[in-house]
DNA sequence: TAATTATATGAGTAATTATTCAATTGTATA
DNA sequence: TATACAATTGAATAATTACTCATATAATTA
């Protein structure tokens, strides 16, 4: 039974036969570090939410205060605040204070370019 | 207390007033579809986990089956088949079958693109 | 200072989900 | 036909997470 992973055991949790050995190798050759395919994933996650995806939608718009965007997607100012935490966190967002109110804004030009590229795949299913 | 929403009650679930009501109708008037918006958080979910990332990534390189997939990712092959099933769902990837082999590849070209853009982000934090 | 308001935050909960395990299906071959 | 193997599938489980609720913080104003 002709199995990977003599070089650097690949396959200790693989439980079938490996077929193509060759591809394998070559395309773990190609494959990028771990580490920034996990970092694409978080990012991706971030995208992942429908509120999420509204709020950039919304500041990619206009600059707006966390009550605000609570009313524009009618949901409480709470809920708006933690998404907030974890756009700021992907460094999606920014803000500043002015008094009491805190205005969000972009933080990033490539967020309605990867908007744009994820609607091109949805629109694609015709 | 000035309160939003006279003219199809927007905020009945806000909890503050609002500061910007004309901002706010402004951008409301300009987001997309409720089930654009959706479709799109539905979309960037596929890319939000890292086992997904990879074998999209894989297939980008070469035609791989399901075996071959989890050896790369030394992963059982139940876990790959489970996700495989995502990304076609997705409209991400297609396969083919050949004896008892199943082959899958991308199905979207935007894939690559979609990663770039991503990748642009990550790599901005210097 | 006390009251008000905008925002943030921590704990709790319900829902989602990635993986495992066991069993099944589909195909080839001995 | 019986066996082997690639792949799929369903149920169970553990982990994650979006939101709610209550409370805390920060800044303004009476």
């Amino acid at each position: 039974m002709i199995r990977m992973g003599r070089r650097d055991n690949l396959i200790e949790r693989c439980d079938c036969v490996v077929i193509h050995e060759d591809v394998v190798q070559q395309v773990k050759d190609k494959m990028p570090e771990e580490e920034t395919l996990y970092d694409l994933a978080e990012l991706f996650k971030v995208f992942g939410d429908s509120t999420r995806i509204k709020i950039l939608w919304a500041l990619d718009e206009a600059e707006m205060c966390v009550c605000d965007i609570a009313a524009l997607l009618n949901m409480t100012q709470s809920a708006i605040s933690h998404q907030l935490r974890v756009l700021k966190q992907a460094k999606l967002v920014k803000n500043r204070r002015e008094g009491k109110v805190v205005y969000y804004s972009l933080d990033d030009d490539h967020v309605k370019q990867i908007f744009k590229q994820g609607l091109t795949h949805i629109n694609e299913d015709k």
